[in-house]
DNA sequence: TAGTGGTCTAGACCACATC
DNA sequence: ATGTGGTCTAGACCACTAA
């Protein structure tokens, strides 16, 4: 065994997350056993299963017990809004209905540009929707996609399918987010924010600026959403 | 060995838990060596150090390669400010100043009973203070503490203090900080909070609710935080 | 140099899911 | 009944820190 920079279950994560931006697993299937990955990684199973430990953590896979380890995917996990970290003030858990306003392609800002790694004006998906409760708007979603990675994505697609955005790109464009950065702000709602939201002008929102990655901590999306937090409110837990 | 509820490893993860709370080591003191504990508790250092995986990665414990495993604390960890998730859009990562406004006793709301599982007007220690950069107040706290567990806690014992409150609370009260929970909210700026922190009255600001927990899960703080987010901002990592 | 945590192994046995 | 992940052990060796 050479001597290595990275310790061997560190090298055995990275080539797992590495099969897996190559598509040799998709979202929902099985990995193989934790001794078959032993023997293919020449390693032992303590070590694979370091390696394992630290993707579950991560929620990149998911084991059951008895069952095997399966790629984590949002197609159909226990909570379809993994990221969304908003909640009822009111234990009322009662899922979100979505509204399309617009599905258009456009040309990257400078922000997008940076946030997305990519050149400015280059072609990106623009979206915009509302989360309702209730019938009563809570969340204002800008997204910016590459369209490189989302080409084909348009208003019919997503009226189209029953699932969350993040399952659609999962299913329909092979694109899984692995984890987020966002960074919030109180803003005061502009005439067109108050609007859809039903709320009055100037009205104070909770901005979330969110860029997600895939595997391999590759950028592939920026949005910015604008939440009405009067029966809301964003939980985060801190250790 | 009897047949338990819940595995080996995770009960000496709980035993350490409780030694902790009952001060058997305090915070920055060293755990004996993962060898003497695996003696102690009757198992092998893998099942030891299986317990001591989760505590550190819990931030209870803090491990140093070749030097031991210390009680983590407030008093002179990297980051002074461990759970502020404060930070400036501009890399400048200048620290804080502080500034009390007051500390008083006072009775307990029924918010602030709830929260810190109190009975209400059971007596609590009022703290409001400033946080400043560049002469620039930024964030507005509100803090309501149980009076039993902070006796003596004052104006005078918080400005003779240079660290920060949570570590004044572990050196002085042996109260440490495990885990705390926020809940985020954009709201308008009162009269009194606009002018302390500088900005229009009905500006939008956001309003950080945190109950702190120490050992056990206890709640023994809860903080509302006003920050103006002008050109800061709430940074948080989702996976 | 002695003692600590960090890595890795080989293997036993258990709990659970699936067929 | 088989195969999976989950627990636990015993021990070797390495990397690092501190006296």
């Amino acid at each position: 065994m050479p001597k290595s920079p990275a310790p061997l279950y560190e090298q055995i994560r990275q080539l797992i997350v590495a099969a897996l931006a190559a598509g040799e697993w998709r979202p929902g299937d099985a990995l193989p056993s934790e001794a078959a990955l032993a023997e293919r990684f020449h390693a032992s199973s303590g070590t694979v299963r370091k390696a394992m430990d630290e993707l579950a953590a991560a929620h990149v896979v998911e084991r059951r017990q008895g069952a095997g380890t399966f790629v984590a995917t949002h197609t159909a996990p226990r909570n379809p809004y993994r990221f969304l970290r908003l909640v009822a003030d009111e234990g009322v858990t009662t899922g979100f209905t979505r509204e399309l306003l617009h599905c258009r392609r456009a040309r990257a800002t400078a922000e997008t540009a940076r946030a997305l790694h990519l050149r400015t004006s280059e072609p990106v998906i623009e979206v915009r929707r509302l989360l309702l409760r209730r019938g009563r708007a809570v969340v204002l979603d800008d997204l910016w996609l590459p369209e490189r990675h989302f080409r084909g994505l348009s208003s019919e697609v997503i009226n189209a399918y029953p699932g969350t955005l993040y399952a659609l790109f999962e299913e329909r464009f092979q694109v899984h987010m692995v984890r987020a950065e966002e960074k919030l702000r109180a803003v005061a709602a502009t005439a067109e924010a108050a609007e859809l939201l039903g709320v009055a002008d100037g009205a104070p929102l909770l901005s979330v600026e969110r860029v997600a990655y895939t595997y391999g901590d590759r950028a592939v999306e920026l949005r910015r959403g604008l939440y009405h937090t009067e029966a809301d409110h964003y939980l985060n837990e801190l250790n």
